[in-house]
DNA sequence: AAAGCATACAACCGCTTCTAA
DNA sequence: CTTAGAAGCGGTTGTATGCTT
């Protein structure tokens, strides 16, 4: 398909609440669909990513909790990379937080053990990013749906009875939390939901001034009956 | 106060998997 | 059954912000 030119890089707060617009109304599957109707010069791609990890009102922000900590590194000792399959074990945080808060937390800490532990072995990097092949086997026990599962393919786990070898160290990195767990504020943890969604959740804002529609890129008067429609029908 | 470095997070890319025609 | 397009996943990169020297 042959598509103008598509608009890369951050998104702007009137592109995000035209999304979550669409999204409301089409629901949050059909991303191509969506990226051409809306008018936005993303992707179908882009969409889906931009509402999975920033827009979705049950997104949780904020800082990671103790307890959510901990299942991370529990759920990586057993899964690994699978980080998908992690966020659906914690409601409110996407895989690219959780992947994102690996990289810069959990595995610092981690490899600070593994250091600790065994100076001598440079190089030995079992811990890096555990590959497909040294991951644990996902028990399949659970048919919930995380909030930004739209659906998809089934994740097949791969099973392979193995241990990573992260799991040696989850005793030490568990009483590490321990320790500093008495410094950790859980009322300074809290979360907050989508800025956005907050704004957009307000229906009062829905009926938009001209000034707004003005604003907005995509041709509203085309499609605004078509969409009314179509919004009963889906919505209801 | 400024420069350099580290951290956190948003977004993109390429590949895999699923699904519908 | 085959195949093309859509959707999803994991890895990686870019950028803004905070911290240290």
């Amino acid at each position: 398909m042959v598509q103008e030119e598509t608009r890369k890089g951050p998104w702007t707060e009137q592109e995000d609440v035209q999304l979550v617009f669409y999204v409301k109304l089409f629901g949050d599957r059909r991303w191509d669909f969506i990226a051409k109707v809306s008018g936005l010069k993303r992707t179908g791609k882009s969409c889906r990513l931009r509402w999975v990890n920033y827009l979705h009102p049950d997104l949780k922000r904020g800082k990671m909790t103790l307890h959510e900590e901990r299942l991370v590194l529990e759920l990586h000792s057993k899964w690994g990379n699978r980080w998908s399959r992690i966020a659906q074990k914690l409601p409110g945080r996407t895989d690219n937080e959780i992947k994102n808060y690996w990289r810069t937390h959990m595995r610092k800490k981690a490899q600070e053990k593994k250091k600790a532990i065994s100076p001598s072995s440079s190089s030995s990097s079992s811990f890096s990013s555990s590959s497909p092949t040294t991951e644990f086997t996902p028990v399949a026990e659970n048919n919930e749906r995380s909030f930004y599962d739209t659906g998809g393919r089934n994740v097949l786990a791969n099973n392979i009875g193995k241990k990573s070898d992260f799991e040696v160290d989850m005793d030490d990195i568990w009483k590490d939390i321990e320790l500093s767990e008495g410094n950790c504020k859980f009322s300074s943890c809290q979360t907050m939901a989508s800025p956005i969604w907050d704004f957009c959740q307000d229906p009062s804002l829905w009926p938009m001034d001209k000034e707004e529609q003005n604003k907005m890129v995509l041709p509203m008067s085309d499609h605004f009956n078509y969409f009314t429609f179509y919004n009963q029908e889906m919505i209801g």
